[in-house]
RNA sequence: CGCGGGGUGGAGCAGUUCGGUAGCUCGCCGGGCUCAUAACCCGGAGGUCGUAGGUUCAAAUCCUGCCCCCGCAA
């Protein structure tokens, strides 16, 4: 079948990279508009656009599926669509433009964690299995009707990006899976069932690190946040960005009155700890201070041995 | 010309406002203490202070150009 791949980070490269190498007679891509990246405001094509012209494919770029595209679309003759992570809701129009449907990919096991950030959302929620399904676009937000999904366990230091590394990985075999049922036409769709819950996109108010939780769900908020947006606190009026941590499983020294107040930095071992709320210690791994590079957390502190507490 | 912050021995920082031959916390090497240690004590090596030029008796510190790095915002 004629197969239109719209997406555009890059997960999304590497999954159309590899259904390509596999042999899937994709056409065409559908990708974001280039857009400007960084300091420099330069103008950079999205990953898929990159990966599409490397391969050859035909592009086309758009954040907004208008009558343009549409004809775009059409004159491709493409029979469906996949779907991984566009970043762009399509109308009905849209989905009404493919023959036989658009077929998503979603980094959670639906209805859970449907929206635009599921991989982080899992994180947060300390979950200890998400996966990725397949299901067949509607016009609702990641309502439509499974085609069919892989769980994966999620491993206790895990961050997001390395998730979303193995979720990609693990859509390859979903697709390999499903696809030919799909050609065959004896793909069998399921209506979503559960309890749906929402992943909408996160922000930078959210990855402030509140050091009166409980150390576990600061570790989960640091994991779930990087590598975008980065969890973050404040030392000394400066933005310090914590890349890695975990909750600790030491005691916080009642006998030491001053270590006792939320949000105060001690050493032992050589080791980076914060003191959080209900009595928990968080273990601080590295960091990144503003204006510099990620640095471990240890080599942070020699160089700040005056710093009593982050906020 | 979007805003801003940085480049000082192997690492992280101070010193730059008010020029006068480099300091702190670590690491490393050697020695000591100890049953032992990531703890403690003593000693040591290691720096063209991003780079090019300028001012000066003298520049990490003042002036100018250039290179590299980072956060925010998009």
């Amino acid at each position: 079948m004629r197969i239109l791949f719209a997406g555009t980070p890059d997960v999304s490269a590497n999954i159309l990279d590899w259904l390509v190498k596999s042999g899937h007679d994709v056409v065409a891509v559908l990708t974001r508009t280039d857009s400007y990246v960084g300091r420099k405001k330069e103008l950079i094509p999205s990953a898929v656009a990159l990966k599409a012209e490397a391969l050859g494919l035909t592009v086309i770029k758009a954040n907004r599926i208008d009558n343009t595209v549409l004809a775009d679309i059409g004159e491709l003759n493409v029979e469906i669509a996949i779907v991984v992570a566009y970043g762009s809701i399509l109308k009905q129009s849209a989905l009404d433009a493919v023959p036989n449907g658009w077929y998503n990919l979603h980094f959670s096991l639906l209805p859970k964690f449907r929206g635009a950030a599921p991989v982080q959302r899992a994180l947060l929620a300390g979950d200890s299995e998400t996966g990725v399904t397949m299901f067949k676009l509607n016009a609702g937000m990641d309502s439509g009707p499974i085609a069919s999904s892989l769980s994966t366990a999620i491993g206790f230091n895990e961050n997001a990006g390395e998730l979303l590394l193995r979720l990609g990985e693990l859509s390859k075999s979903l697709l390999s899976e499903s696809l030919p049922q799909i050609y065959s036409g004896t793909l069998q769709l399921k209506d979503q069932v559960g309890e749906a819950t929402a992943a909408p996109k996160l922000t930078r108010d959210e990855a402030r690190l509140d050091f009166t939780k409980p150390a576990k769900s600061l570790e989960n908020l640091v994991r779930g946040m990087n590598p975008e947006p980065m969890a973050w606190c404040m030392a000394n009026d400066e933005v310090l960005r914590v890349l890695t941590a975990f909750d600790s499983p030491i005691a916080i020294d009642s006998s030491n009155g001053a270590q006792r107040a939320i949000g105060s930095i001690f050493t032992s071992e050589g080791k980076v700890f914060v003191v959080c709320g209900s009595g928990s210690v968080l273990e601080v791994i590295e960091v990144q201070p503003s204006s510099k590079r990620a640095m471990a957390a240890r080599d942070w502190f020699n160089g700040n041995r005056s710093l009593e507490r982050l906020n």
